[in-house]
DNA sequence: ATCCAGGAACTGT
DNA sequence: ACAGTTCATGGA
């Protein structure tokens, strides 16, 4: 069904490690996800090019990845700035031969590898949005973590309105750091949130802190001690920021509770193992650690549902 | 009601 | 460097 019309659409190609259907069975599990939708086998994205903002329409057909605009259609260098955020987003560049050739030889991963084929880390191009989102999540549960998110982009982010539906992109961090640590304990995060929060946005608008400067470092030891020296930001944060932002495919969140649970199903433990346990396991992942613990995460939401 | 959640800072040793 | 404590609140 044609509901506009089709201007230019942009094709990128992903390498042959790449399932759509994978990445959208990724991205649909929240329903209270304010930062794209799925609807028909497409994946509806508002992005900010150049100051303004863009409807991306993204499908997949004859193996390759379709981009078009059902608002207004970007400029050309608009154009290879959407390509390039697609190629972030689905993580292109990692070459997964690699990964599935050790997974295959791995008791933990070699079933998860095959059932989950094709799925990459969805990654979270802007370093601020996953920043926060990563602040968001600790020590509460996801679904709460969902909820605190949809208030802070429907408050703070910019949105469009297209065909009934409201479409939203993340705060800028040059908003944020301008906020008062109430404005945030209205939309219920704890003062230690709000803290960070701001503080990490400040810290962005000082250009103390950015990807760019970040990605300049001489390796991701470095981006991790600088991470770390922000407050709100400790060992699990920066590697959760380096796996999904930063494609940094041998980070390892090793505290955290998603893993601890999917390993422990995976094994079918009593209990959850120790990090000295997953230090034995990961020894195996060399170099391919964030990927063995995103499709570890993705084995728990099967138990869910 | 009780436990825990995709932790991190703070404090004392 | 390391271990224990505090924070803080909704979900299941």
């Amino acid at each position: 069904m044609e509901w506009y019309d089709k201007k230019t659409y942009i094709e990128v190609y992903p390498p042959k490690e790449f399932s759509f259907y994978e990445c959208i069975a990724f991205l649909s599990r929240s329903s209270q996800e304010v930062l794209h939708q799925i609807k028909d086998g497409s994946i509806y994205k508002l992005l900010k090019i150049e100051d303004s903002l863009v409807l991306c329409r993204i499908r997949y057909e004859e193996n390759a990845i379709k981009v078009d605009f059902p608002d207004r259609q970007p400029e050309k260098e608009g154009c290879s700035l959407v390509a390039k955020f697609i190629w972030e987003w689905f993580d292109l560049e990692a070459d997964l031969k690699e990964f599935y050739q050790l997974a295959s030889n791995d008791g933990i991963l070699k079933g998860i590898a095959k059932s989950y084929s094709g799925l990459r880390i969805m990654c979270i191009p802007d370093l601020f949005e996953a920043l926060v989102w990563a602040v968001l999540g600790q020590q509460i549960n996801l679904t709460f973590a969902y909820t605190l998110k949809k208030r802070f982009v429907e408050r703070f982010g910019e949105s469009l309105m297209f065909a009934g539906e409201t479409y939203w992109v993340f705060p800028t961090y040059e908003k944020i750091a301008s906020l008062q640590v109430d404005d945030l304990r209205e939309l219920q995060f704890t003062v230690r949130k709000a803290e960070y929060i701001i503080g990490i946005a400040e810290e962005m608008v000082s250009g103390n802190l950015s990807k760019e400067k970040l990605l300049q470092k001489r390796d991701f030891n470095e981006v991790k001690k600088s991470l770390v020296s922000i407050r709100g930001i400790g060992d699990w944060t920066a590697n959760y920021v380096m796996m999904k932002c930063l494609h940094d495919t041998s980070s390892l969140p090793i505290a955290d509770v998603g893993l601890h649970n999917a390993l422990k199903n995976i094994l079918g433990l009593e209990r959850k193992p120790s990090i000295e346990e997953i230090k034995e396991y990961a020894a195996n992942w060399s170099g391919w650690e964030a990927y063995a613990t995103f499709y570890l995460w993705r084995s728990l939401y099967d138990e869910a549902i």
